[in-house]
DNA sequence: CTGTGATCGTCCAATGATTGGACTAAAAGA
DNA sequence: TCTTTTAGTCCAATCATTGGACGATCACAG
């Protein structure tokens, strides 16, 4: 049998890795899509997977998304060019920022949301609900056994 | 709670996903290089991932991979610059080629097999042995049940 | 208070990675 | 043979991430 093929029919947990996040990237930006959120790209779900209603730090979104500050910050700028967020001065730090979603980047994190949660439940009709129940929770410890990735060593 | 400590606490699939993919990459390639493959950056595992040891063809590593030919184009390019595969024409066909990995090529295979081989241990240390095998189990037919992701929708 | 070092966000230029469109050579099929 | 499809590549354009540096502000030790 071929590398390639037996790899393919039963690939090892890094092949599986980069394909249940392709898949679910895809599947939840294309629906977004369809439901009218077409200017919206995976990479925007950096932010708008952990932003907060009440606004959130970009050094803080940063480092929930793993990306780095210029990162961030150029996400930030196109996600305030489409209309999702805005930045508004933190009044506890005269430093620093506080990205707010707009009322259609708050659409789109419930419509997102709802998204994933509509993924889950697919799989949880695939598996049975038991099973399913049982891969979530190892699937949270597989994720929290490995070391964190940051775009800088992780600091 | 704020929603960015509930989506850091308790992730969804979607964060889930990603995290697991990043992580399972950063380990394979950071370990890969404390090993004398410094060269070698994820990208690259489109290719070595699949490649037979008697060769593939360039489409077909596209195919697996979910890349499109110029993309893997490239990427072949720079596996050749940096001596881990070769370019061979195919006895089978005169349009096509065969990538053949070299000796480090090969090399580099076997220890990031063994690589992944070692992580996939670790989480069956985390999770217990029977755990690790349900939820191994389950990842697969979650990715199956889930629409490939082509990179020209998939063709 | 005042100085020192850390932190917040941003700017810029450089690199990396992917895409779309087009093209040649060869194969496959009517 | 003629036509259509396939395999791989070339090119230019776009998209995404990085490294280094900067002014402003804060925290804290003196």
């Amino acid at each position: 049998m071929k590398r390639s093929t037996r790899k393919e029919r039963d690939p090892d947990l890094g092949i599986l890795a980069v394909q249940l996040s392709a898949r679910v990237q895809r599947e939840i930006f294309t629906r977004a899509a369809e439901r009218g959120f077409g200017d919206v790209r995976p990479r925007h779900g950096a932010v708008l997977a952990y932003l907060d209603p009440e606004g959130t730090r970009p050094g803080e979104l940063a480092r929930l998304a793993g990306r780095n500050k210029q990162t961030m910050g150029a996400i930030l700028d196109e996600l305030e060019r489409l209309g999702y967020v805005r930045r508004a001065p933190d009044p506890a730090d005269r430093r620093a920022k506080l990205i707010i979603p707009t009322d259609r980047g708050r659409e789109f994190m419930a419509v997102s949301d709802g998204l994933v949660e509509t993924i889950e439940q697919t799989l949880a009709d695939t598996l049975g609900p038991d099973l399913y129940r049982d891969f979530r929770a190892a699937l949270g410890r597989s994720v929290a056994s490995l070391p964190a990735t940051g775009p800088d060593g992780d600091a």
